[in-house]
DNA sequence: CATGAATGAGGTTTCATTCAT
DNA sequence: GATGAATGAAACCTCATTCAT
C-alpha cells in the first residue's frame, strides 16, 4: 500500500495558510493605519507586525498601492453586504436610514481607520480602481423611490447624499465620538433635509430658509 | 533646540525683495500641490518652481509643516474676510448664505488646491495649529440667531455644518464642478435641511423623512 | 515615535552576513574617522568605505550617534577585558600598572581613533550612554586596596587617575610617539605621583613641592 | 575757511567701533559656545547674538576657522598674562604654582567654553595656527629651574605636564566642580608627583609606586 | 562699511522594493 | 514559498559664505 495519499487537494493547506497570511497582513495594515496614521504607514511595519518577513507582503501584494486596495477592500466588504440588504426595505426612506445606519456603524467601528481610508479614497490613483460603487449604487437606486424626493439631478444628488454622509461621520470620528444613536440622527437629518430642499419644484427656492 | 519643528514662520520678512519671495514660495507651494498633489509636494519642488534656492525657503518656514501652514492660511484668509462680512446680514439664514457662497467661491476658485487643503487639515500635528476658527466661529454665531432653528447640540450642529460643507464642496471639487449657483444651491439645501431637520422639537422626530 | 533618536542598535544581525556588515560598518567607522577627523566623519563615507548602501548602515544602526557608540562600544571592548584582567593582581600598585599598560597599548594601537573617540566621549548626549563604568570601576575597586594611599575623597581621585591617564596619552597619541615603555613610564609617575602627594595626611601640604 | 577737518585721524572712529563689533562677536562666539556647545557653533547664531549682520561677521573674521582662533586667542589673553608674571616668582616650585593656579582659575571662570576650546585645539588644522606656546614656553622655562627635578626628557616632560593640567582641569569643568583650592591642590600633586617620579636618577625606578 | 537675503553643497534619514539564501 | 538583508533614490534640512543694496 502506497503512502496513503492526501485527499484534499495538494494546493489546500497552501492556500489556507496564504488565506492567514492576507488576513493577518490586512489586519496589520488596518493597525499600523490606525496607530500611526498615513506617515508611519510603510510596508515594513505592517510586515513586521503581521509577523512575517517583507518579502511575503509582497508577495501577496506587489506594492503598497495594492495593500492599500485590498484594506479599502476588506473594510468596504461587510459595509456592502449591509447596504445591499438596504435595498430589501419596502421603501425608500426606511432603505435610506438602514444604509445611514450602516454607514454610521461602520464608522464607529474604527473611526480612524474608516477616516484614513476614505481620505485615501480621494486620491486620484486610487478613485479610479476603488468600486466604492456599492454605496454609490445603492444610493442610485433609493433615489428613485416613489416615496423620495425626486432630484432635479440625479446623479449630483447620489454624490452629495455619499459626500453629506461621509462628512459628517468622518468630523464625528475625528472628535471620537461615541453616540451611534444621535450621529444617526444628525446624518439623517442632514441627508433627508438636503432630499426634500434639493428636490426640484417651484416652491422650493423660496423655502429654502423656510420660517420655522 | 526645539525637538518639535517650530510651525511659526523663521523670520519676517524685511525687505521688498523677501516679500516677493515669500509671496513667490507660496504660490509655488500651491502650483506644486494642484499639480502633484500631496505625494508630490516636496520642499525642493516648491523652491524649484517657485525660482528660489531651497536654502531660502528655510529661511522664511522653518519646516515643511510650516510650508503647509503658511499655505492654510493664504488661503483662509480672503475667505475669513468673507466670512466675518457675512455677519454684518440682519438675519441669519441670509448670513448663512452668505458665508456659503463664500465657501463655494473660494472652493471653485482652486478646487483641488482647496481639497487637498482641507484634507491636511484633519492631520492632528496641523488641526491645533490651524486657526479654522474662522468659519466656525461664525457658524456658531449664526446658529444663534433667532429666525434659524435652535439646536440640541449647538456645538455638534456647528461641526455637522461645516462637515457638511466641506463634504459637499470638497466632492464638487474633485468632479470638477463649475457651476457655482447650483453648487451654492444645493449646498444650501443640505445645510438648512440639516438645521430645521436636526432641531429639538416634538414632531421633528416623527417628521424626518417627511411626505412627499 | 521617539524624538529623541534612538542610540540602540535597530536591529541585532542575525544572519552571517550581517555580522559581516556590521563588522565592516565599524570598521569602515574607524577608517573614516582616523583619516578624516570629526570634521569627515559622515554616514555617507562611512557607508562608502563599507562598500554597502547607506540604508545599510541605517539597518543596524539607528542614527549616526548610534554609530559612533557602536564604535566606541567595539573599542572599548578589548580595553576592558584587559583592565579586568587587572583585578587580579595582588596587590594594588601592580594591577595599577597593569591598567595603565592596557591603556596605553589601546591609546598606541589607533593612536587618532582613541583621541577622537575620547573627545567624542565628553559629549553630553553621549556621556550618559557610554558605559565607561569599566575603567572607572576598576581604578574605584584598587584606589581601595590597602597598598595605595588612602585618598580624601574617592570619587574625585578616580575621576582624576583618569583625566590624567587620558590626558598623558591623548597628548602622546597627538604627537605620535610610538615608545610603550616610555609612555607608560610617564603615566605610571603621574598617577602614582598623583596618589601619593594627594593622599590626605599632615604632612603631605608642606611636602607637595618636595626637596629637590 | 574749508570746512573743519577732523583731528583725529579718519579712521579713528571706525576703529573704535570695529573694536567694539569684534569685541560684541567674539563674546557672542563664546556664548554660543557655551550655550549650545560644538554642534550649535555656527557663524549666523554668533552674528545675531553679537547683534550684527551676518555680512559684517564676515568683515571681521574671513572664516569661521578664523572667529574660533580669535576666540582661542582673546580667552588666552588674560591667561598667557598671568603665566608670564609666574615667571617673576624666585623658585621653580613657587612659579609652577602660580602657574597652576592660573590655569585653574581660567578653567573655573568658564569651565565649559575652556573645555570646549582645549578640545578644538587639538584639532590639525588649528594646531598648527594657534599659538599655544604661553603655557608652554612658561612650563619649559620653569622645568629649566634648579629647585625642580631634572627631567630626563625635557620636551617630553613639559608636554606632559600641559597634558595632565589640562586633563584634570577639563574634567573637573565636565563636572562642573567650583572649589578653586581643592582642584589647585590636586593639580599640583598631579604635576609635583610626576616631576618627581619621571625624574631621572637611580632609585626613582624602585620608588615609583613607593612603600605605604 | 553694514546689512541680511540668497545660495546650494552636503549631511542625515526613510522606505518601497528586490533578490540571494 | 518564506525570509530578511541589502539597496539607493529621494526627502528634509543646515549653515558657511557671497553679494546686491
Amino acid at each position: 500500500m502506497p503512502r496513503t495519499p492526501s485527499l484534499t487537494p495538494r494546493k489546500a493547506p497552501r492556500q489556507a495558510r496564504s488565506q492567514r497570511t492576507v488576513e493577518a497582513l490586512l489586519e496589520a495594515a488596518a493597525q499600523v493605519l490606525e496607530a500611526r496614521g498615513m506617515a508611519g504607514f510603510n510596508t515594513n511595519a505592517v510586515a513586521e507586525r503581521a509577523g512575517v518577513g517583507i518579502g511575503s507582503l509582497y508577495q501577496y501584494f506587489p506594492s503598497k498601492e495594492a495593500l492599500t486596495l485590498g484594506l479599502m477592500q476588506r473594510e468596504g466588504e461587510r459595509f456592502h453586504a449591509e447596504a445591499h440588504a438596504a435595498l430589501q426595505q419596502a421603501d425608500g426612506s426606511a432603505a435610506l436610514r438602514v444604509l445611514i445606519a450602516a454607514a454610521v456603524a461602520q464608522q464607529l467601528r474604527r473611526p480612524e481607520l474608516a477616516r484614513l481610508l476614505d481620505v485615501e479614497e480621494s486620491r486620484p490613483e486610487l478613485r479610479a480602481a476603488v468600486s466604492k460603487g456599492a454605496f454609490r449604487a445603492v444610493v442610485s437606486e433609493l433615489l428613485g423611490r416613489a416615496d423620495l424626493p425626486r432630484q432635479r439631478d440625479h446623479e449630483l444628488a447620489v454624490s452629495d447624499v455619499g459626500a453629506i454622509v461621509r462628512g459628517i461621520v468622518d468630523g464625528a470620528g475625528e472628535r471620537g465620538e461615541t453616540d451611534e444613536a444621535g450621529l444617526r440622527r444628525r446624518v439623517e437629518a442632514a441627508v433627508f433635509g438636503y432630499l426634500r430642499l434639493a428636490a426640484d419644484g417651484p416652491e422650493s427656492e423660496s423655502d429654502i430658509a423656510g420660517p420655522r
